[in-house]
DNA sequence: TGTTCAAATGTTTTT
DNA sequence: CATTTGAACA
């Protein structure tokens, strides 16, 4: 066991008392946090399901799970159990509060950011948004369509999660969210903010007397489930969230709360900074811990930090002196504040001390062998990525220096993508097919053995829009692969090397997810107005939807430098930081011009409102997160930017100036010999969910086309189904735990509530609806008496391969046969076929979580096919396959993590049923599937 | 130190 | 196109 600080300690005893950590940067808060959990455990006084943590990004959530489960493992406690431990984000806990708990929410779909404003754009007028009106200089005027819908959803979020004082609020805004309020559920969505929203009310209104068994089932859940609720990153909550924590602990759950007011950065998203600061004043009793060993960085970034960091006023900090306990050592030179004449001068020296950083001699703990600093030690902190970043970009690349850079991954700006584009440009008639085929060849997208009048003959016929009545054949999604599958495309087969044409491929894939989230909300428009629509939205807005895409293709971890924004650096540390373009009103960033939230919901009745618009002191934390990040070596600089707003220093600059620790001019590289560059290992968490490791069995292959790469299947018309009526049987296995046992007159109801097929024509909806109710009355009739020997319904299970890999998932049932054996049960329904070894693969690794969770075996698996007629199969668990599976699980995460996901060598049974076959190899028959054709 | 006006500007991002 | 900056002027 690690040794702590004597606050460290108390912090992690302190279990009794509501309990307030303030955590300094590099402080170990982490490690306190999973000691004090794990401690929990281990003493008796938790069972795993008495655990709720909350983090605010699901990486955050996997680092500390994992460290708890070492801890757990090494206490020598039993891992029994801990799937029931909640640990993640609290949209994640509110989601599956909500589809555990509330029949009527199971078939709501998520918006993201992105189908939202598509779902407010397509219902203009329904959503709110041309009814909604912003002042402007006392005179009201209309939000229009497109060009106002991300200001209106901002709105929208800020008057959900904040505590807006309903008066001052015009009436046209409140009946625009009204609307919006109504079209969300009429169309069975939940939308980030209203995941929590709706959460929050049905914990605030817990009622006893309830006599539905599932509100009686949640109010259980919270009384007696809850006792140990833990806050990361409290200092970002906001109003809303702090509802939440509220209504968790209502019951008088033990609280504790982790953060550094010094690092709130997220105020313009709502975080309250008061949360953290009143605390104390809010709770009886409250232990307050500080944690103000840094050990991180250098004397010299702790103290450069903490000037920073005292420059905001007393009253609005909390109490804390940061010192340096780490063993990173101080010398005159670490520290640089050096002013350029020009961007270039800047971003050449910049590449010069990375390059001469390679090698330098470093510890990344005081009892580690010294190793050579190596690309990845190095971080380039910007306070705007897409505005400051290109010059560096250019240089780094002129010098062939690796990099990864967040914030600015334009998907839309590479040359692949536009030649895609072009293909639906092409579809509503707005350029000729030899433009198009210009496109291709500059993107170098056509293969060596390609026919491309066979691919341009998919979009004339995909175009043709005459060709019958249901809107579902003018499938967008169906046109694209259809045309990558005639033109022939392959990742072998396209120009490039390896590299290129994978991230080509990448791109092919992310676009594939563009169109999902198009199609998703555009399914049913009239087919040519569909792809008008598309074509457009592709040329206005998509380009700005998809600013920045997430560019790492797997698990892989290169050795490059890291090029980010401060906001997405925070948590986490490198040997060298880099600030740079230090420039007045960018960094303190000033101003923001044009209509904002304010013209639609007035300032004054939002309390606080100041801090959606950033403040000084909000830019002088952000740059305190900055400096922190740094531990050892940490160069500030400054160059004057194009036109002279950005022509001065900025104040955080000459502040760093001023620092006796800080050096302003370069006193070249560090002294000493240089060792071998060795980049840190650190293996990436991986968490799969059992479906895509469903997908890895069947084949790596299409798992990373499917997960890396983005390619998503066609909707189906009929899509929902099978969740509907696997939603229907869920609510009566919940019911049937709390006692109350379905029975066949209520197989409508199930269905009415449950079943959801957004897709569907008025014809097959009906048609799918008789076959759910004869689905469940089926499984009432001749499962009905089994009903009341019901274990589990969707449990969580988890199953834990010591090295970061954690499969999680849910089982469908689980229950007690009359004799008394175990069994695991998953339900299909017209399902895509699924070889029978992939779903007995899925039902042992179902049966590994089982023994986890239970810590004993269950004895059979079994398949119930829902469908008339159907086989259902039951058998024993075998236990060579039980242990096998926990290897192969293992295999695929040192694949995944080397990227090492081959496709089948031949054809086989999975390329039979796999969506993406064309893009992979020559179809063995040459039938397709007729039935989704039409 | 305060007022006026022309010129320049368009952040940060998780779920 | 509303807002903010910074310089010019009072």
């Amino acid at each position: 066991m690690p040794t702590y600080t004597p606050s460290q300690s108390e912090a992690i005893a302190c279990v009794e008392e509501p309990l307030q950590i303030i955590a300094c940067a590099g402080s170990g808060k982490t490690q306190v946090i999973s000691q004090r959990i794990a401690d929990l455990l281990a003493s008796g006084r938790a069972e795993p399901r008495n655990i709720v943590a909350f983090t605010f990004t699901e990486r955050a959530a996997a680092e500390l799970k994992d460290r708890i489960v070492h801890l757990v493992e090494e206490a020598g406690t039993s891992t029994v159990g801990l799937a029931e431990m909640f640990i993640g984000t609290m949209h994640g806990y509110c989601l599956d509060l909500l589809q555990r708990n509330v029949p009527e929410t199971f078939k709501y779909n998520v918006l993201t950011d992105i189908t939202a404003r598509l779902l407010v754009d397509r219902n203009s007028r329904q959503s709110g948004l041309t009814t909604c009106e912003a002042v402007v200089n006392g005179t009201p005027k209309k939000l229009r369509r497109f060009v106002n819908s991300r200001l209106y959803l901002s709105a929208l979020g800020i008057f959900r999660e904040d505590d807006v004082d309903q008066n001052r609020v015009p009436s046209s805004f409140k009946m625009a969210f009204e609307a919006y309020t109504h079209l969300l559920r009429t169309k069975g969505y939940l939308d980030y903010t209203a995941m929590i929203q709706l959460a929050v009310e049905m914990l605030e209104n817990l009622d006893p007397e309830d006599d539905d068994s599932m509100a009686q089932a949640l109010h259980g859940y919270v009384r007696d489930g809850v006792k140990f609720l833990v806050v990361d990153e409290y200092q970002d909550v906001n109003p809303l969230q702090e509802r939440l924590i509220r209504a968790l602990t209502q019951f008088g759950a033990n609280l504790c709360v982790v953060g550094d007011d010094d690092q709130t950065i997220y105020q313009w998203r709502g975080s309250e900074v008061s949360n953290i600061i009143t605390f104390a004043r809010r709770h009886a009793s409250v232990r307050q811990v500080t944690l103000d060993d840094n050990f991180r960085s250098s004397r010299g970034v702790v103290e450069l930090g903490r000037s920073i960091a005292e420059t905001i006023p007393v009253g609005d900090r909390l109490a804390k002196r940061m010192v340096a306990s780490g063993h990173q050592e101080w010398e005159r030179g670490d520290l640089l504040a050096l002013d350029f004449g020009t961007e270039n001068d800047e971003v050449r020296w910049i590449c010069d001390r990375i390059e001469g950083l390679r090698g330098v001699s470093f510890c990344d703990s005081p009892s580690a062998t010294p190793r050579g600093l190596s690309w990845s030690d190095c971080a380039v902190l910007y306070r705007s990525v897409s505005a400051d970043a290109g010059p560096l970009v250019d240089e780094l690349r002129r010098r062939d220096i690796p990099f990864v850079i967040k914030g600015l991954n334009r998907l839309f700006d590479s040359p692949e993508v536009a030649a895609v584009v072009n293909i639906f440009d092409y579809m509503v008639e707005t350029i000729s097919a030899a433009g198009l085929r210009t496109a291709w060849e500059t993107a170098e997208l056509i293969p060596t053995s390609g026919s491309w009048d066979a691919a341009v003959a998919v979009l004339d016929t995909g175009r043709d829009f005459e060709r019958g009545q249901r809107w579902g054949i003018y499938n967008i999604q169906r046109v694209y692969l259809d045309f990558l599958e005639a033109l022939g495309i392959r990742e072998d087969n396209l120009p490039g090397q390896r590299e290129r044409r994978e991230l080509a491929f990448y791109q092919l894939g992310k676009f594939s997810q563009v169109i999902s989230d198009f199609e998703e909300i555009h399914f049913s428009s009239t087919p040519a107005e569909k792809y008008q629509a598309f074509a457009k939205w592709l040329q206005y807005q998509a380009p700005d939807y998809y600013a920045d895409v997430d560019d790492d293709v797997g698990y892989a971890t290169p050795d490059a430098v890291t090029i980010s924004t401060v906001h997405q650096a925070k948590g986490m540390q490198w040997p060298a930081v880099f600030v740079p373009c230090l420039r007045r009103n960018r960094f303190p960033s000033k101003r923001q011009g044009g209509l904002n939230v304010f013209h639609v919901i007035p300032e004054s009745a939002i309390p606080g409102a100041d801090r959606y618009k950033g403040t000084r002191d909000d830019e002088a934390r952000l740059f305190y997160v900055a400096i922190t990040r740094a531990q050892k070596y940490l160069h500030i600089t400054y160059s004057p930017g194009a036109g002279k707003f950005y022509g001065k220093r900025s104040e955080f600059f000459d502040h760093c100036t001023r620092h006796s620790l800080v050096s302003t001019r370069d006193p070249g590289l560090p002294a000493g010999g240089r060792l071998t560059p060795q980049p840190k290992v650190e293996a990436a968490q991986i968490t799969l969910s059992f479906s895509e490791l469903k997908y890895y069995f069947e084949c790596p292959y299409q798992f990373k086309m499917r997960f890396l790469y983005g390619f998503n299947a066609p909707l189906h018309e009929a899509l929902g189904y099978g969740k509907g009526l696997h939603d229907a049987l869920s609510e009566v296995h919940k019911r049937a735990i709390h006692g109350d046992l379905v029975t066949v007159s209520s197989a409508k109801d199930l269905v009415d509530r449950h079943l959801h097929t957004p897709y569907a024509y008025p014809e097959l909806r009906k048609q799918l609806e008789r076959s759910a109710i004869d689905a469940v009355a089926r499984y009432l009739t001749t499962h009905g008496d089994e009903l009341a020997l019901t274990l589990h319904s969707e449990q969580p299970i988890q199953v834990h391969l010591g090295d970061g890999v954690v499969v999680d998932g849910r089982v469908d049932l689980i229950r007690r046969l009359d004799t008394d054996e175990v069994s695991i049960v998953d339900f299909k329904s017209t399902d895509r076929a699924q070889q029978e070894e992939v779903t007995r693969d899925q039902l042992h690794i179902y049966a590994v979580g089982y023994q986890e969770l239970k810590g004993e075996r269950a004895d059979l698996i079994e398949v119930l096919n829902l469908d008339p007629g159907a086989k259902s199969t039951r058998e024993q668990v075998d236990d060579a396959l039980l242990t096998s599976i926990r290897d192969r699980i293992q295999a695929a995460g040192t694949a995944l993590r080397e990227n090492d996901l081959p496709r089948h060598v031949s054809w086989c049974g999975a390329c039979e049923s796999c969506d993406f076959v064309a893009l992979c190899r020559p179809r063995e028959s040459n039938q397709r599937d007729g039935a989704e054709r039409e």
